[in-house]
DNA sequence: AAAATATGTGCAATCGGTTTCATTGCAAAA
DNA sequence: TTTTGCAATGAAACCGATTGCACATATTTT
């Protein structure tokens, strides 16, 4: 509780303005040289700091920037933070990070904190259940940038930065049906959610070009919990034998699902070729280790970081509807090839 | 850009004065019911919303808690992580999370960024080599409550969440005893750090109990990542048959290093009986099962923000050389299981 | 009925930088 | 020598909420 010094202070001792101390302090080029360094000696000398409320108060402005994620605990989702934080921190601004829960009601609560504590900008993947906006709208009134990231929503004209969905979901679908399944379940999560809806318009896709009518209990919608992935284990064992390939649209979904299966006496991939979603370091442990289509997490977070602070500090205008996708890919491994795996039973 | 509305306007329209708005807004007893929801009334209606710089300005507060950790991307800090939001978003805190990466360099200049940020208090999980801790004086000195959590020091009579690691460490290696081990491998991380130093002690108490005499290159130091595991891996290939029993301090660098023996062809636990610490998502998924020790990391973070936060409130007082630990136990799984598993091979 | 005590509000100072608009001093131009 | 111009610094008004103290009513006590 020492008093803290003040730019008053360093005037008083250095019989200046305190204007002049802010101006040195700030680098201002109207001061000569020898004060800026007489008052940033002092400064150091008597420990000063600068006091950020008195500062933002003034310029109406936080430097900090607030992220609102579904949950800090999942693999993505703390890898894409991770990124955010690098970028964000070296460009001197602060990060308050909240989480949502996958619930609604949390997410309009942490908005409005973030809105309250007036962030420069915020960056949001939107929560599961979430069907309604309008705890956004405080910040485009505010114009205050406000970015979207893996889940996105249309309603604004925000920019957005996401991978394509459709892609992923196609290539995952579309490997299946190469390694010879025709019969392919798709679990994933809220199609009110574009990573998943898109997925499954990939999924669907796939299907049609080759020939292959979806059926609608080809398709789950769960909560993508690995308890979800177990149930699912059961209910495929007793459908049993009815599909030949699983795309699940989360891969620690879909690692329990497989090791319920694998429990339950159904070979992976003889009896089941199975894709995933995300490359979780889990895909690669889980034996056979699983197919899965790669995303980019860190660089997701460094670029919506980036363009976020590009934008705060007017070196790159963010159109309102820009969209921003980075390029994910399938990456293959045993737990698909069907093809070689014939024998394994 | 919209002009914000301040409790002046709300008082101008009511003809009260600020002062009595700001009362009312703050629930003050003073303040007749009726004129505090007339004044809350006309706050939603111009959408009133609290300037927290001028608040914090005044009050000198921030009703921030700053948190360092190495690495936000890893099970287990985002797990504390998630378990600190919580409790800190509930009791109407934000938290300014940033990273250390592992680097001293970088803790100092979070810690340095925390502590102009005026944060009212900073929870810290030290980097992998930091080594000195001059950058935390400050918050001592100017009593500013400070909390380690995981890789605590000693330095400072500071609050410190921890796990009993000797424990850990002991039972993990009295374990693999237990299951005919004599020569056991310790793979750890830097020594400075108490959560290794710890788990080594832990380990050598179990061999000495059992009279079995440590030697020096049974214990090698790594950063634990899957890098260093998969080279362990390699190491153990080489020295075949010279150790039974292998205990490493991290599960993601334990995982990938069973990987790759399975990959030489060493069978776990037939010839290598294996036990992780930590119990990530990834012990349950490798084949065999990891045996590890179960951190409780939810819990850790829930309770170093809870006691963090009864304290600023007042209503717990935080004996400066507090230390709290937590509950961890061995979870036995496949892994380890020698007695049961010679014949595997 | 007068005095003492509550009760509810207002005044004005304060928190510490930032910034606009002078002002001062000194050198170059007239 | 006087004027003009510019560079460096200062005075003072902010930013918006908080709070000690004063003050005016209202209520209770004597």
């Amino acid at each position: 509780m020492g008093k803290e010094t003040t730019i008053y202070d360093i005037a008083k001792e250095l019989k200046l303005s305190p204007a002049t101390v802010s101006r040195a302090l700030n680098d201002h080029p109207a001061i000569t040289l020898k004060t800026k360094s007489l008052i940033t000696t002092k400064a150091k000398e008597l420990g000063y700091r600068s006091n950020k409320f008195a500062s933002n108060l003034r310029r109406q402005k936080t430097n900090t920037i607030g992220v609102i994620v579904p949950r800090l605990n999942s693999y993505l989702m703390s890898t894409v933070l991770a990124g955010m934080e690098k970028v964000a921190n070296e460009a001197g601004y602060n990060l308050i990070i909240s989480q949502s829960l996958e619930s609604q009601k949390k997410e309009i609560v942490n908005a409005r904190t973030m809105f309250d504590g007036r962030v420069d900008a915020l960056l949001v993947s939107v929560a599961y259940d979430t069907d309604s906006y309008e705890h956004f709208e405080a910040f485009i009134n505010k114009k205050i940038p406000l970015v979207f990231f893996d889940r996105v929503i249309e309603q604004f004209d925000c920019t957005s930065i996401v991978i394509d969905n459709v892609k992923g979901g196609y290539e995952a679908t579309r490997h299946l049906i190469d390694e010879g399944c025709r019969r392919i379940m798709h679990v994933t999560g809220s199609l009110k959610r574009n990573v998943y809806a898109d997925r499954l318009r990939g999924y669907r896709l796939a299907l049609a070009e080759n020939g292959i009518a979806f059926e609608e209990d080809w398709l789950v919608v769960t909560d993508l919990s690995p308890e979800a992935g177990r149930k699912m284990a059961k209910k495929i064992q007793q459908l049993r034998p009815g599909f030949d390939g699983l795309f699940v649209a989360n891969d620690s979904c879909a690692v329990s699902c497989m090791g319920a299966l694998k429990q339950a006496g159904i070979s992976v991939p003889g009896d089941l070729a199975v894709v995933g979603f995300n490359d979780d370091p889990l895909a690669e442990v889980i034996e056979p280790q699983l197919t899965t289509v790669h995303y980019p997490g860190k660089e997701m977070g460094e670029i919506a970081m980036q363009t976020l602070i590009n934008h705060l500090n007017g070196s790159l205008n963010m159109h309102p509807a820009d969209l921003i996708v980075l390029r994910s890919e399938l990456i293959v491994r045993q737990s698909s090839r069907k093809s070689q795996a014939q024998g394994t039973l």
